[in-house]
DNA sequence: CATTTCATTGAGTCGCAACTCAATGAAATT
DNA sequence: AATTTCATTGAGTTGCGACTCAATGAAATG
């Protein structure tokens, strides 16, 4: 029974939290509220009328990206399509995650217990697709932490690799492709 | 003739960024320049009177931790020598260096590109004591990304690996025997 | 139709951080 | 000894960002 009203609520609390994304994909971590209420054409009061603070506003984004993730790597099959899998949501949410990997000191104690909790649940899943393939004697923990850091890595470091554009479009491929030959 | 005055001068700024460092390597980049300021038992002015802006001061900062990285690999012989001296180097400024690479969008241009600049140097002697060993078939490029990119995987993440101490401390060996055998 | 509820507004408050500058006094110069 | 230089000081200025709240008017209710 959503009446008008509450369907205009919901409709502005989420319009809030795309553009959100999108300004804060773009511009760092510290950009103002404000900002992204100009780009949401509401008013700066509407913001903290469905986000108490600014950090509830982060909190909401995180989830939004971590979902996801969770998600499509529990999907995996095999190490080839976790893989697969992996890049293909972190390319979706590249700028924006890569803010939330890169300022995670900017982020609310609760946003980083969300991203961190949405890591450990990709490393699950990495380790169940790796038992599907047979490896190097590497502790499972450590591969993960190879390929994850190798990921990020390029995520941090876009600006040199791609400049424009999508680091991931242009380099998963590479990636994957390292990463399988360096365990096999 | 270092003159009373310039001494005192050359050794308040000296202090001043020794005491910068410790404080950035506990807080984080947007941590207050009267903090600084407090920390070294100077006026605030001072800050200001040696650092024409906050930036001058993160700038010298950058400096001051890559000189070292640069210098250490250079004198690097073999690979597994090259692994050590570079996690060496990254041990003592530890904290300091994540600080730099986790918020990096907090540092100004000008100390991006020395950061980035002794990265290229880093790699650059990467490959050259990567010359002296024979690998698998992976670009040398690939695999110095690799290597950097579990190191910094380990320091962005230490709270989780090393909630005390220093994470290098306790992981470095592990990095690197991990790395050489995923390149053998 | 009268009354109440409530999502939205935006001007205003509060606090903090970078940066300024006239004043101070000790060292350098004459 | 008198005068000048200059490193240091810290109270003050400026700007900005998070957050508040009384007012508004349209939708819900009786």
């Amino acid at each position: 029974m959503p009446n008008q009203r509450q369907l205009q609520k919901s409709q502005t609390r989420a319009k809030v939290v795309d553009v959100a994304m999108q300004v804060y994909a773009e511009q760092n971590l510290s950009t103002s509220t404000l900002a992204v209420a100009k780009a949401a054409h509401v008013s700066h009061g509407t913001i903290f009328a469905h986000f108490p603070t600014k950090d509830d506003l982060l909190i909401a984004m995180v989830q939004q990206v971590c979902t996801p993730l969770v998600t499509a790597t529990d999907a995996a099959t095999s190490l080839p399509d976790f893989l697969q899998q992996h890049i293909a949501v972190l390319t979706k949410y590249e700028a924006l995650y890569r803010r939330f990997i890169s300022e995670q000191d900017a982020l609310p104690a609760a946003a980083k217990q969300v991203l961190v909790a949405a890591q450990a649940t990709v490393a699950v899943h990495f380790q169940a697709a790796l038992a599907t393939t047979s490896v190097k004697s590497i502790a499972p923990g450590l591969l993960f932490n190879t390929w994850q850091g190798l990921v990020q890595y390029y995520l941090l470091n876009s600006e040199q690799f791609a400049p424009t554009g999508s680091v991931l479009a242009r380099y998963g491929d590479t990636l994957i492709d390292t990463f399988e030959r360096l365990i096999s």
